[in-house]
DNA sequence: AGAATCCCTATCATTTTACTTGGAATTGAA
DNA sequence: TTCAATTCCAAGTAAAATGATAGGGATTCT
């Protein structure tokens, strides 16, 4: 019940893309720096954010990565489901196609698991990055 | 971000000893039959659980399985807990004994991880095994 | 032209997962 | 007293996931 490199190095990564918010294009490398992480991992982990819509990238030199909405506009949710695919602590209450176990009907965990999930989400969705940077703001 | 079938076995067979509690000892083959798990899988995972004393055994011809205590004192929280280890989407908020990342001071992705591993938390140490039974009966 | 940067594919060592195998020890019942 | 049912224990193991590393092509600013 861990979350992956994936999703924890992506959270950061974009917080700091979120703190360099409008300064133009951050190198993939500066952020790899400040947040610790090796740089070639980290741009497989970019490299998705990218595709999912969620940073846009600068090609060549002085280029790098922005984010592509907001601050305001992307949750901690949006981020981690990118990375870690599709959120649930079963496959059976898996958020896009859940798979059905042989006894669906009667499986009490089920309904475990599933407010499991909702307790998740509900705190994953309603975090932005924003919030994260009033956060940093307040605590500076 | 799933549990691992550790987890997921294990609160199967527990709930399968709540719906026979009091009725003796119940064997692992029947309890891994009715869940549909591997026999020999189920009695490691079961091993872990007496250990740490949420099930007794009676060893023997007619032996098996029994809850340690009563439903309503077992919660999922115990189960998964002795199962998955210590709960935490990241090292840095383990519930036992977190590892602190090198810029803890100022990270912020932690008081995020904080806030999910809180919500998990609330949901499983709340349910019992009692409150399980309750729902299946009432579906029954 | 050249340096900086993103982009893409492949490989790889390690760990974890989800078992399987094989058998010893215990105990109730015939 | 024997036998079958059962728990208990220790290894081994195939497959997948994790967390990278390696190498090079494409693009763009200076």
């Amino acid at each position: 019940m861990k979350l992956s490199t994936k999703g924890r190095y992506g959270l950061k990564a974009m917080f700091d893309l979120a703190v360099h918010d409008g300064e133009g294009p951050i190198p993939l490398k500066n952020i790899a720096e400040r947040q610790r992480v090796s740089d070639h991992y980290l741009e497989q982990l970019i490299a998705e954010l990218r595709k999912s819509g969620l940073v846009k990238s600068v090609r060549g030199a002085q280029g790098g990565y922005m984010l592509a909405h907001k601050p305001s506009e992307i949750t901690v949710g949006d981020i981690i489901r990118v990375l870690e695919g599709p959120l649930g602590p079963s496959d059976c209450v898996l958020e896009n196609g859940p798979i059905q176990c042989n006894n669906a009907d009667h499986c009490i965990a089920k309904t475990v698991w599933e407010k499991i999930q909702t307790s998740i989400s509900d705190v994953i969705d309603f975090i932005t990055l924003q919030d994260m940077l009033d956060d940093y703001k307040k605590k500076a």
